[in-house]
DNA sequence: TCGGCATATGGCTATTATGCCATGAGACAA
DNA sequence: TTGTCTCATGGCATAATAGCCATATGCCGA
């Protein structure tokens, strides 16, 4: 039996999973996404709270847009980011539960 | 009021979450996370799985440790690794969603 | 003890990611 | 038209990843 077929999935779906992943491992692309979770925010404002070059968060919004997490919408000279899809939250969660575990673990090894 | 007072987390917060986010973006790792998830396998077997390198794997695996995702049992002359969370569940759906929901806006796209 | 299997690690190279500066492009007001 | 504001993109330097080979380490069995 070809190893392919003890896969699950394909190399091309995993590929396909990693590249989104991918998009949301920044700390500022997770700063972004938190911070236009409750509304859309323009470029300028987003900038201004993940300090950072203009031109450096324009290209997170790229990246971010590009996987098909968020879209954008021009209103006059300005740029308007929004969360494409609700389900971030399985994503969040996930990383917090990993995070909690890790803290968890490291207490125990601590008072060992 | 300061700018960081407006973020819902701190900065070294979200480069913790970026942290395991990035130990999640890449193809192998999720594929492994996949061949374990029914149960621990040996380094040999997912070397034949993931198709690289032993030493590549075993690097991948070392990652996916250091992130607090998997654990390891060393059994002789083999190490077994096996998921320490449950909670991956989220995370692969979060992926999922937006796969789908990038391919419903592709057709949508095809058909205008 | 010697040899072989299973893993982990160091070293090295190639590729990719990040971030800034400079600049291009569109919208709008004077 | 000109200047300004907002955003996107090209260019470039640096840093981080990924992958392979070679090799060290550990665990047996002969």
């Amino acid at each position: 039996m070809p190893i392919e077929r003890k896969l699950k999935y394909s190399k091309l779906q995993y590929e396909a999973r990693a590249r989104v992943a991918k998009a949301l491992a920044h700390p500022s692309r997770l700063l972004i996404l938190d911070a236009i979770a409750d509304g859309e925010k323009c470029v300028c404002e987003l900038t201004e709270l993940v300090d950072a070059d203009q031109s450096t968060v324009s290209k997170h919004l790229a990246i971010l847009k590009q996987a098909g997490i968020i879209a954008d919408r021009k209103d006059r000279s300005k740029t308007f980011y929004r969360p494409t899809i609700c389900c971030l939250k399985g994503f969040w969660e996930c990383i917090e539960s990993v995070l909690k575990e890790n803290l968890k673990a490291q207490q125990a090894a601590m008072g060992r």
